[in-house]
DNA sequence: TGCAGTATTGGACGTTGGTACAACAGGTAC
DNA sequence: GTACCTGTTGTACCAACGTCCAATACTGCA
């Protein structure tokens, strides 16, 4: 394979890796599958990464963040509460890429059992809702939102996001996809004084009633 | 080690396996850790499962099942569809063992890769939508309930407790196991069209506001 | 008491995992 | 152009896995 400078290098095996999380899952994610992934040899990547573990923290680390990022910057740029928390339902998109979303059920159980893991897994959870927070509760300050306890409120509106997307990619047959996000947006109108459709700006709206 | 009927000794694995799982996680539960558990050897588990998958599989099914039972008993045993709703939080368990919900974790997360798991998981989960469901259209039916889609409703509330004791279980300093059952009910209750405060029957109610 | 059925053993087999390492190749400095 | 550094390869370990199987020991029935 072509030979590249070692910062460039990393990067491509973190991006192989994380290819092959989310497709095989965290547990499932092998040394030779990330080189088949890159097609160079398997020997190469232990010459970056001390240990397979050390690789698997990295992509993960990489692939949250990522997707905080995204959703942070995404919520900066709306000019009102409700256009920021469309923007956020908009980036949020676990549930999109087919098996996007098993990276974060193979992370939550894992956590229990591996440190470096649940750490990055529960600052990147409470910076999520420390976004959410600030949304509603600048919602609630210029009276489009009705709320009582935005904390909870926060935690609720995360929480219904991830147990459906967690239906999604455990039980395939149970729920559609395209059903996550209209269906988190009517659950976050609810708890938070919006009538029905608010929300459902555009691009958003499911394509076919279930 | 002792000779046992063959019914006697099948629940011996499973509750081996069990012990295991609850240890170590079901996708690092192995063959020869079941063994050890039990002290026999190892070649006796596939005297009786077929393969390490329909081990797992069932008992997943014996700690899930049983679950199940209690919360389709107390909801029969309810008068009204309100409270047939209580009964069903009261009895949802799930978060109150400290090993309860990580094999739910676990179970999720493997089934992409073990079919009888998955298997096994879909078959409890739609169990649970039925019975939650059939409640709600109860209370449709006898206008104590307001709700324009009582299956996708249904779909909600379920997510919107496993979300919930997912933050709990992956993220234990996130938020408070006792929130769970009054957040979700409080949902619940949004979702229904019932006042605040409906299904906070006696000891439900949390201890102590967050 | 003897026999048949089966619970149980202990280890073999093939596969796959992480890791280590000697050899090879390509770019760069002198 | 040569030497050196380092990216890269291919393979060789060793451990652990699920699975399988022939041999053995126990139990209940005739």
């Amino acid at each position: 394979m072509a030979r590249l400078a070692h910062s460039v290098r990393r990067e491509a095996i973190i991006e192989a890796a994380l290819a092959v999380m989310t497709r095989k899952g965290i547990g499932a994610t092998t040394a030779r599958d990330v080189a088949a992934e890159m097609k160079t040899s398997s020997g190469l990547i232990h010459h970056y990464f001390a240990s397979m573990d050390e690789l698997l923290a990295a992509a993960f680390e990489r692939a949250a963040s990522g997707d905080l990022a995204l959703t942070e910057a995404a919520v900066a740029a709306a000019a009102s509460p409700l256009l920021q928390l469309a923007a956020f339902f908009r980036t949020y998109q676990r549930t999109e890429g087919d098996w996007g979303y098993q990276i974060w059920l193979d992370a939550w159980s894992e956590a229990a059992r591996r440190p470096a893991l649940q750490a990055t897994s529960q600052r990147l959870n409470v910076s999520w809702h420390r976004s959410m927070h600030s949304i509603i509760e600048s919602g609630i300050a210029d009276r489009s939102f009705t709320c009582a306890d935005a904390s909870a409120a926060a935690w609720r509106v995360l929480s219904m996001l991830d147990g459906l997307a967690l239906q999604v990619v455990a039980h395939p047959d149970a729920l559609r996809p395209a059903d996550v996000l209209p269906w988190s947006m009517r659950h976050a109108e609810l708890e938070l004084g919006l009538a029905a459709g608010t929300l459902r700006l555009d691009e958003l709206v499911s394509d076919q009633p279930r």
